[in-house]
DNA sequence: TATTGTTATACTCTATAACTATA
DNA sequence: TATAGTTATAGAGTATAACAATA
């Protein structure tokens, strides 16, 4: 009896770590602390370093469709590329044949301070992966990915 | 020499998809959005669930160990207890030998109550892995396990 | 001295709504 | 009418620092 509500209570502790949004949240938390002290030293924040990203992958690419990749509101970019344009990693330009919109390009010093960061967060990754095989590696990626785009049409 | 320099190019732009880092951020981002829609009817957030979780798995628990468990500080712990202890879901009591702290303990209805919203916590749970296999839901958490201990002890 | 619960406070991130200039 | 960028503002979530009671 004293028993049966003992494994109940057990089963019920076990519970939470049985979701994945839980899961999910507490490794997120993690993970992002650990990129967030790796980017500190840069003044970087992890959506900073993601937008300075999607510019130097695709230069000329607009605010409208960095705050889409990044699933955030266009209004919340703003102070964001400010940020980085007044470090002269990016610049806002003209685009010629809609008067709307201005396009960001990386800059020289934008694409040098990239380079710098970008083998910091590499060290981080493969820190944080130190104990998984090639495989779990690759099956997390695209089992995070496949999780993304089912939730994303929803 | 354009080629070199659009292979580059593609090559950065997929490097944001390529970390861990950045994937989880925006996965965690959607199922948290979906955990708190399906939280919200019953005017929890996925803090509180969790925290009234912890007290259905452990009755007696205190403020002190949830916030360890949950990751966050002990003053951000009040708020969310005077919430669900408003709400008649726990109580505070005291402990015989240390009167310095209030174990919590789920009432009746705060039972009553998690049982309901757990089985719609459970059928998110079975939506958002409807197109995975057994095997990839199990890899998922525990790869997400190993990623938390891994760095839980850095 | 250290710990539990608590309060007050401030900060970060993000969303919302409204505006402008263009289309 | 719709879209891009912008601004101002408010809210949620969290951390920090201090305090009283207790260990």
């Amino acid at each position: 009896m004293a028993d049966q509500i003992e494994d109940n209570a057990k089963l019920r502790a076990g519970q939470l770590d049985g979701f994945i949004g839980y899961n999910l949240k507490r490794a997120n938390l993690l993970v992002q602390g650990a990129t967030r002290r790796v980017l500190e030293p840069h003044d970087l924040t992890p959506s900073a370093f993601a937008t300075l990203s999607l510019v130097m992958g695709r230069p000329g690419i607009t605010q409208s469709e960095v705050a889409r990749q990044l699933g955030i509101e266009r209004s919340g970019l703003v102070a964001l590329v400010d940020k980085l344009q007044g470090r002269g990693f990016v610049k806002r330009e003209p685009v010629p044949g809609d008067r709307r919109v201005q396009a960001l390009h990386p800059t020289s010093a934008g694409c040098a301070a990239y380079d710098v960061v970008l083998r910091d967060i590499r060290n981080l990754e493969d820190r944080m992966f130190k104990d998984f095989s090639e495989q779990e590696r690759g099956a997390l990626l695209s089992i995070l990915g496949k999780l993304r785009t089912g939730l994303e049409e929803e």
